[in-house]
DNA sequence: TATGAATGAGTCTTCATTCAT
DNA sequence: GATGAATGAAGACTCATTCAT
């Protein structure tokens, strides 16, 4: 007799995998709509139209769940980010770092709403930051990676002043535009999304090119 | 005659003004240390030595509690920033930066895990700046203002270029210092409190002095 | 694959609704005893022999548990109420109004009981109504209804003269006998369920007979 | 040294029983106004302009107060009940029932509202009672005398058949006119506060008389 | 005796987790 | 494995009562 399979899922090949990956979809639906603080076990399993049980099948609590969901969900995006990123050497340094300050602020528009309600659980930050380096082998965090690798490539091919130091650089794009993200995530998702560039990503990238070019 | 006192505090003047500052600051103590969600009203009382119910003697929710600490934590360490700004014109530019940077990281390492937890609850972010706007009438949050007025001074000074946005300026000062409370409070934390410069500031300072200078 | 079960019910058909009528039946069997003010949710759970939390997977609330139980009991004493009602021109004035008085008493003395408690809670009151109202599509309360029906048609009958309003009849004979299970439950129940006729009781039909004989 | 004078009552002689009425004024205002669910002691003392332990001063705890207020005010409607009511042999029939009913009614009106809230309280109920029959040595419950009185009397004159119980009479009286109040006190209020005879009452009378006349 | 803040048991309610079916 | 009702430990908040002043 075949295990009991969730009725929303129809009978497909490893039920199981698409179950909980159905759950992660869902968890980070609800993660980014409600925050996590009006995220409850129950409001999940009604959306995921599952009962309320099946979450303890796939997952050790719903801590664990959270984690992966938001573990899922960033590398995910970190991953386009890594794709979208300006090529080195493929334009001149204003367009290369207009691009890469366009991603940065597409990916805390998209991300932040996921973690913000997180950082008043620093023992769940913890355990997602573990997972993340996990899957990664990298010791450096989603996107910075990234950055750093952008800009070092661009000094080594002369387009960046050998006098500045890219992780400096790489702090001030990243902190600018996760900051942006934070205290204002419509502003921020509007400002990636165009394809115009708007006027505060043009006034940041100037100031960039001044401190950078050789 | 005079009502009953807390034993914790022995007698003292204005008891009632004594015992709503103990709160606090037990509140602010706690809140840093586990977050918004490890705060219960319980463990407010137990660690103040006080009963379960005087919170609501002197507050008229826990909410109004965890926003009275966090906006009287605010208001002293903005205002301490204000004072400990550089001047304007006082020093050449990249002491003037340097001394910017690492007040910034300063009140970074101790603002952030204040506010990290509440960024959960957009209600009471929104009534912890109508509070701070309250005290202060300016519009803008605490150190952006006094950030862009020194760099806005300097540039009227002629120490920094016209070419450079002062707010793109001040967007990356803050993000990159900020950002990194927020990453790692306690390199924050010491960075900010050693007299001797530390590597990090250095390197951002550069940068920062490239692109501003004229 | 089927849900766990309360001990205290053992197996049987429709768990759920069984648990229901359980809880329904507990807080009746309180709020008789002790009044509204008595009724925790703690003690309604102990009682029930169930766990605290209970209550809100079959009710929303307390306050709904109160106004189920109340709208049920008071449902099925209508219905008996109207069943075992005279029926008119079955038997001559005096045994007829015997009859009726004899069953309002009933009525009172066990409806009365219960609702008391309610009318510190207006609020609850008219939710109250509102249910007994929605279940029964007639405008007028429950009994009301049925003695107005018949002394009405009594009096087409002709055995009611018709210089008397059948309202005022019928707000005597609801006002005595309700009023009497207010003052002294223990009496109006033992009245009602003499076969006996009690003197009381007598003595009241003969003043209405007076009154209404043509 | 004097002993401390609450502030809100000035110096007078037997300060302490008059703030004892001052306490039981507000306690039966707060009743009527906002029930006995709505009243807390703090609401008592603020109302009252005192502080929240004065009342612990003057009586054994809250339920002491309550009932002292309620008995008080209850013995006052009763004894304006006696003084209004009609005399025997003063007017006719009609006329006498007529008084009885509007003053009846009135009562209910105003004690109702009072008493509502204290019936899902058996405990308070009984207290009170208690406190009523020790200050009036009287068995029988406030108005229920007089309504007897009278009746009685008018029997005796020879105005009431003597083939009528007057106690029968008494309990049709005062349930339709209660359990009107009951039902809808602002109506009840209107009927009894107008000069003008509402129907309702005209009805009444009607078939009282019909009942009474010899 | 008045004051009114402190007390803390008790209230309703939520929700992560378990487990019999 | 899926189900979803049962569980019960918290949680925030209220409020009658006490008591040092």
């Amino acid at each position: 007799m075949a295990p009991r399979r969730a009725r929303v899922l129809g009978e497909q090949p490893d039920h199981a995998e698409a179950l909980r990956r159905h759950l992660i979809s869902v968890t980070q639906r609800l993660l980014s709509a409600h925050g996590l603080s009006g995220l409850t076990t129950r409001s999940i399993a009604r959306e995921a139209q599952v009962a309320d049980g099946v979450l303890y099948n796939h997952f050790a609590d719903k801590d664990d769940l959270v984690v992966s969901a938001l573990s899922e969900r960033l590398g995910d995006l970190g991953e386009r980010f890594a794709q979208e990123c300006p090529r080195p050497g493929a334009q001149d340094l204003r367009a290369g770092l207009t691009a890469l300050v366009v991603q940065c602020r597409r990916f805390g528009a998209e991300a932040f709403p996921l973690v913000a309600g997180l950082l008043g659980r620093p023992d769940l930050v913890h355990e997602l930051f573990a997972r993340l380096h996990a899957t990664d082998d990298a010791a450096a965090p989603i996107i910075w990676r990234d950055v750093l690798g952008f800009l070092d490539a661009e000094q080594r091919l002369g387009a960046l002043s050998d006098e500045v130091q890219v992780e400096a650089v790489a702090a001030l794009i990243v902190g600018a535009t996760q900051l942006g993200a934070l205290r204002d995530p419509a502003a921020a998702a509007a400002a990636s999304s165009d394809r115009d560039e708007d006027p505060g990503t043009a006034d940041l990238v100037t100031v960039l090119v001044r401190a950078c070019h050789p």
